[in-house]
DNA sequence: TGTACATCAGTGAACGCGCGTTCACTGATGTAC
DNA sequence: TGTACATCAGTGAACGCGCGTTCACTGATGTAC
């Protein structure tokens, strides 16, 4: 609130009319479904539909701006629920700790969740910059890993070696958020990066419908049970 | 093509229009993205749009077919890839086999994927009669889980035991699909189910752009790692 | 085998709607002197 | 402190488009006698 005190009033009230614009199309993603309408959210804010573009260029300049929103509000709900965790050697608490923060802010967002993680848009290509906040929290997740490794307690029993083929794309992208850590130790935790959010969708998207009721306590087996895999241990 | 030569020479005609609009409907997809167009399908088949009308009541009539359509030609792939192992005992085998010819499928069709694993259609709520279809990859999986665990070749080693909450309602779907076998086993069923999906779509969808190239051998890695955690062997 | 009637496929016009985007404009707010 | 000009937000009309769906119709194909 107040840490942007400085700029004029214009410029204020420019920023906050650009945040009532999104959220009024956040809301309208809701009920709505994908389909953005630019003159929809002019309508609920009594404005004449033109007067959007003072603010945003295009349709598709405004959805970029909401997925964007959407990737770093997903990236901050994982790092916040990461440093949550006091003891920085429980390793799967942290683990469990990040899982359930992503789940969290899923749920509570589920169609941000779908502009991000669900079929892209037709006709709409991620600009450049949506790159750095949509790893954010694969980040989180190779920071415990390398922690783990190096306190010498990432359990690699069992590991399954990938093909040669691999290794270097692995070792580059371990190389960036996990420097510690082996090509196979990498392999794992993309693999456990897929399965969270495969989990998350399958939740979201109504695929167990009819099959699993209480989905929360379902994702915390499904969390301990990578947890495992991945070779976490409380202490 | 030769089965079906009973019934009038209408009734046949009638048939291949309703295929020759699926198919441009499908074209249409695979063009444009998730806004299927009656009019736009019309314009390709040099019909009237409302022409459209004798063989679907309503778009949203269209859509079930398509989506109805998506589920069996994928049950299809997942049952035939499975039962091409002529070696029934070669429970790793057999699971590699349908892992892969899912994926084949979705590589090969991904629109009509997104259409039933992507973000759900604004506004259409799947009928009844999708459900059925829908788990035939499942029940494919059930099966190979079955055979091993009457062969008694099905390790449980390690195995997470769910949380009390979720046993009844993980026995009822292994009554279902693989009646031998316990909440455990099903479990990491359900599991393995999720991430082969989760790993297909975050393919699809692009989520593994500039980090990983050769996407059929780390999807080979993956579904080899999936096998070895629901305890598969080869002999 | 031929005729009379019913069924069906496809036409073309229309209804009523929503959309993104452009443009010339008015009036208020900010800035420079 | 006051005035002159520039910047900006919002208006309202319009362009050109596409959409799903309905309806009365024409003409061809099938069916019953």
């Amino acid at each position: 609130m107040a840490e942007r005190t400085r700029g004029s009033i214009r410029a204020r009230v420019r920023a906050e009319m650009i945040d009532e614009i999104k959220d009024a199309a956040r809301r309208q993603l809701a009920e709505g479904g994908a389909n953005l309408s630019l003159r929809a959210i002019a309508r609920e804010m009594n404005m004449v539909s033109s007067a959007i573009y003072r603010y945003f260029a295009s349709r598709d300049e405004l959805l970029t701006a909401l997925i964007l929103d959407a990737y770093n509000a997903l990236g901050e709900a994982a790092e916040q629920a990461g440093a949550s965790v006091r003891d920085r050697d429980d390793h799967l608490g942290r683990w469990l700790a990040v899982a359930r923060g992503v789940r969290a802010w899923a749920t509570a967002s589920p169609h941000e969740y779908a502009l991000i993680y669900g079929s892209p848009v037709p006709g709409y290509e991620a600009p450049q910059d949506t790159v750095e906040p949509s790893i954010r929290p694969v980040v989180v997740l190779g920071a415990i890993l390398e922690d783990a490794h190096d306190a010498g307690r990432l359990t690699t029993k069992g590991i399954q070696r990938p093909v040669p083929d691999l290794l270097p794309e692995l070792a580059q992208i371990a190389a960036y958020i996990a420097p510690g850590v082996s090509e196979a130790v990498m392999a794992r935790a993309l693999i456990a990066w897929t399965e969270l959010f495969g989990a998350i969708s399958f939740e979201l998207f109504g695929r167990f419908k009819n099959t699993i009721t209480d989905l929360a306590a379902w994702y915390e087996h499904q969390a301990r049970d990578m947890a495992a895999y991945l070779g976490l241990t409380a202490r």
